[in-house]
DNA sequence: CGTGCATTTGACCACCTTCAATAAAGGTGG
DNA sequence: CCACCTTTATTGAAGGTGGTCAAATGCACG
């Protein structure tokens, strides 16, 4: 097993293993069925991923794998919220993404993670051999040419947030972060009415973003000063005016 | 054709036509041959794209595709430097990369172009529908394969220059910078002893690494003055102390 | 040798960070 | 259920890194 519980360290870093276990389960009533790189499969190709894979559950703050390690594993998302990160030499961290269930990571890593994955929230992962997912392209054209398309979309979203940390401005990066959030979330959740849920603290939006706690705070502060939105709790942020927001964020 | 002048312009945005012809070339002598998404291909395989392909000639400073515009191909060079850039509603500009001969852009691009492509120097770009490629890729899984190994190894420099974006000073940026570029150019070129050749200026630096062009300039100063590297001409940097400079860019 | 552009350098300033204190939220045990 | 403690978030004051504005220098090209 390589998850590892963080939460009792200082800036979720510890490595203390913990002993979840690990359970077959039938992919037919997966939530990832029809999204995802699994939506391209037949039932029966469906069969050959389920026998190599295992789904994991986990507690929030646990550590599911580390930069630099040996990629033995790709996981998918079923439940939760994960979070993708980078570190330098000196603690400075850069939280490269947050990833929701139907998303997937560790595939890109031919020279072990190139970053770390933890938990947000607890979670649910259907873990797989990279190796065999891999062997499975030249079988399942389908599968590679998915797996291409959902990689392309991951690298246009990446180049957006360079746009984002070279370029935008404390307020204007907050906010594109609140829109994104937003139109990821689904439908069935607080969408309708404005609402956003935010599972990660501000710490990890600091990160995500390229700022400090305290200016997200402050922007947080200011953007409900000014009515353009309003937190009810900490984790929950309404969107008051849309039109204003997506001219922030697209640096008008 | 849609190559554009943008030589004249300010900020090199203009839009004026430009007459570079198109021409056909056999793919066998080409310099992408055995490097990039062609190295999978057999002969015979070649021959299926080498009859959608154009080799293509422009000059510098020219946008070969823009931001929105719908994506109809895929660009291959051969020759030259390109750089891809992001822009917010009132100009400031992100730099995405710089690409050279064996690089390839316009593939993840399924909703129009995601980013601006202009020729920084002369340039010969081998150019193919992005529709038929696609299509090639059922035909042909090790092209697909290939060009998902690509992709991954791309997303994973863009999330190394998003942790270079969101955390590292400017002296460490321009570092980096340096050593990326070093690390990429060719040995036969001014490798050997520690030269490096930036074909691009410093405002296009600037807008890579998320600074100004003054604090680019300061930054190639300090580092001269620390004997740290030697500046030759402005478009020739010789790295003094390769230790100290990794140590830099890593962040300790 | 002058014109035009890129780069460098200097002085000043602002945004964001850093440091510090306070407040709020969450978890644990009595 | 509340007291106590820890963690997380907010707010304030001061400072620094890098930005802005402006001028000078260097360089290519006619």
């Amino acid at each position: 097993m390589v998850i590892r519980d963080t939460s009792h360290s200082v800036k979720d870093t510890a490595t203390q293993l913990c002993t979840d276990e690990v359970c077959y389960q039938s992919c037919e009533q997966c939530v990832s069925r029809h999204v995802s790189m699994c939506s391209v499969l037949e039932d029966a190709e469906l069969h050959t991923i389920a026998d190599i894979s295992k789904t994991i559950e986990t507690k929030a703050k646990q550590q599911v794998c580390a930069e630099g390690e040996a990629a033995e594993h790709l996981f998918n998302i079923k439940k939760g919220c994960i979070r993708i990160s980078k570190m330098l030499a000196d603690g400075r961290r850069q939280i490269i993404g947050f990833l929701f269930p139907g998303d997937f990571f560790g595939l890109a890593c031919s020279n072990g993670y190139s970053y770390t994955a933890e938990t947000i929230t607890d979670a649910e992962l259907c873990r797989m051999p990279r190796s065999e997912i891999i062997a499975k392209f030249s079988e399942l054209p389908a599968l590679g040419e998915k797996v291409l398309n959902i990689t392309h979309t991951e690298l246009q979203k990446t180049q957006d947030q360079m746009l984002l940390l070279g370029r935008k401005r404390a307020k204007e990066k907050l906010v594109s972060f609140l829109l994104n959030i937003w139109h990821k979330s689904p439908a069935s959740e607080t969408n309708a009415d404005h609402e956003i849920y935010l599972p990660m603290s501000r710490s990890d939006i600091a990160d995500y973003l390229g700022l400090t706690i305290e200016t997200v705070s402050r922007q947080f502060t200011q953007l409900s000063k000014d009515k353009l939105i309003s937190i009810t709790e900490n984790q929950f942020v309404k969107i008051l005016d849309l039109r204003k927001l997506e001219r922030i964020a697209s640096g008008e």
